[in-house]
DNA sequence: GAATGTTATGTTATATTATAATAGTATCGT
DNA sequence: ACGATACTATTATAATATAACATAACATTC
């Protein structure tokens, strides 16, 4: 069923990070418009910013960018785009590093798992039914009714482990 | 192999809390008697009101306390306590609220879930053989070493759907 | 195409959470 | 009692986030 557009997996050191960028943008325009959404030059300038790279970036970071830009902006202008950006699944919130990372697959109401790397920083987006399942499971015995999931594991990547031995 | 002292499931509405509170202080002395650490009359205080109930606390509530009790404080005394208790799994930090709980079973390594209440606040901690395996097996495929854990989920507990429907 | 409603953004101020840096105090082992 | 170590106090500030309100852009309907 769902088909994601990013591997479940850490992504390659030399892969074109423009193309993940340009897609991002596409599928978001694409998901807006059909969905009726104003995807705003700001809201759009975000979402690229947050897409820089594969790691989670913080809000400040961003506001610093947009000034740089010449942009007129404070910490609600990025907040709201932000929000925006979240409640439509384009960006995923990660709360232990109060950053915020690019959705691969808007739209897909789907439960997600990061492994972020406390080295390069890089973060993987995983859907592993198995916990979905056994939180469903969990959830189920004590009558609990799921809203939120949080689910955020850090560590080192592969290639960090390899390098720094 | 490992027996929880609490069960893994909310606390009964009618439980008498004083129990969970002198046990955990108990169990905390204990503890660090075993391992030499110094359990002081401000960490064992700050432990002391983390336990308050089964609800997350955050830093500066615990502070603010304190104030009231006549002691001199600022943030840095709570949050080195709190490092302290954090450090020997004392208590848990629940990333997605910014607050800190007792911890059931000080000095076993495990893994937590929380399951938290968005409408009466309680936490209940699991620690679900299921999801952990199925982080690992994840971390492995991605030849990832996991580190930290933060699995949080929050929704509405049984008590507070059958109250208020 | 002006009036009106709605949504988005700008602006200011401030709340909330957390840490850096340094000095002082208690405690422990000898 | 003495020196080493671990703990606490104090001041200041960093980092993250939101409240409250004003203005601007846009879109509808008349």
């Amino acid at each position: 069923m769902s088909s994601l557009k990013q591997p479940e997996q850490f992504p390659a050191a030399d892969h074109d990070h423009r193309t993940c960028i340009n897609h991002a943008l596409q599928e978001a325009e694409r998901y807006c418009l059909q969905q009726g959404l104003r995807l705003t030059a700001l809201r759009r300038r975000v979402l690229e910013l947050v897409w820089a790279n594969h790691q989670p970036v913080g809000a400040y970071h961003l506001l610093e960018q947009l000034t740089h830009e010449g942009r007129k902006a404070a910490p609600p202008t990025v907040y709201r785009s932000l929000d925006f950006l979240l409640e439509h699944g384009l960006i995923h919130r990660i709360t232990s590093l109060n950053a915020f990372v690019g959705c691969n697959h808007p739209g897909l109401d789907h439960a997600a798992q990061f492994f972020i790397c406390e080295d390069c920083g890089q973060a993987a987006e995983l859907d592993d039914a198995k916990i979905e399942s056994a939180i469903a499971q969990d959830a189920k015995r004590l009558g609990f009714t799921v809203e939120k999931r949080t689910i955020e594991i850090a560590g080192t990547c592969a290639r960090c482990k390899h390098r720094s031995p």
